[in-house]
DNA sequence: TCTCATTTGTTCGTATGTATC
DNA sequence: AGATACATACGAACAAATGAG
């Protein structure tokens, strides 16, 4: 899935991956998404799965909680 | 004991100590092992801690019970 | 039965060192 | 030089289960 040696970075070949996702509705909102899940699945390392859900943080995609885990869609106020 | 500096990560040296530990019979079968003794011990972060124990796992010199501890031998079938 | 302390399991936040491009 | 990646580490917080009393 991610190509470790094309141009454009993992951390945001998999923020792209994820953004589809939930844009395709395969994480609905409410959707747990957890770091180390990530990592498994896409053979990346925590620091670039990490990197990537800032991405989609930033986007306003997903909220995380401290050791809870990062869920799709908007934080709660 | 365990030094944070070198080339070998702590949480590999603390196998090797425990490992020779077993091998020489300071800690015989039955013996429990508590993440947080390890980590008072040797301080080494909990994390740590448990890397260690989780290679002496993978090597068979320990079992593991959740909210009990970690004990040396053979899991019980 | 209930409550409490203990202990492992899980997970994020953050930092560092090394390597690669 | 800078951005990126991986491995590792420490810290913190919370969950869940067990066992003691």
């Amino acid at each position: 899935m991610i190509d470790p040696t094309g141009p454009v970075p993992p951390y945001r070949q998999l923020a792209k991956i994820l953004r589809e996702r939930i844009r395709a509705g395969e994480l609905p909102p409410g959707t747990r998404i957890v770091e180390s899940d990530l990592t498994e699945e896409f053979e990346v390392a925590r620091n670039t799965a990490r990197r990537a859900l800032a991405v989609l943080r930033d986007d306003g995609l997903i909220f995380t909680v401290p050791t809870r885990g990062s869920y799709v869609g908007k934080p709660p106020k």
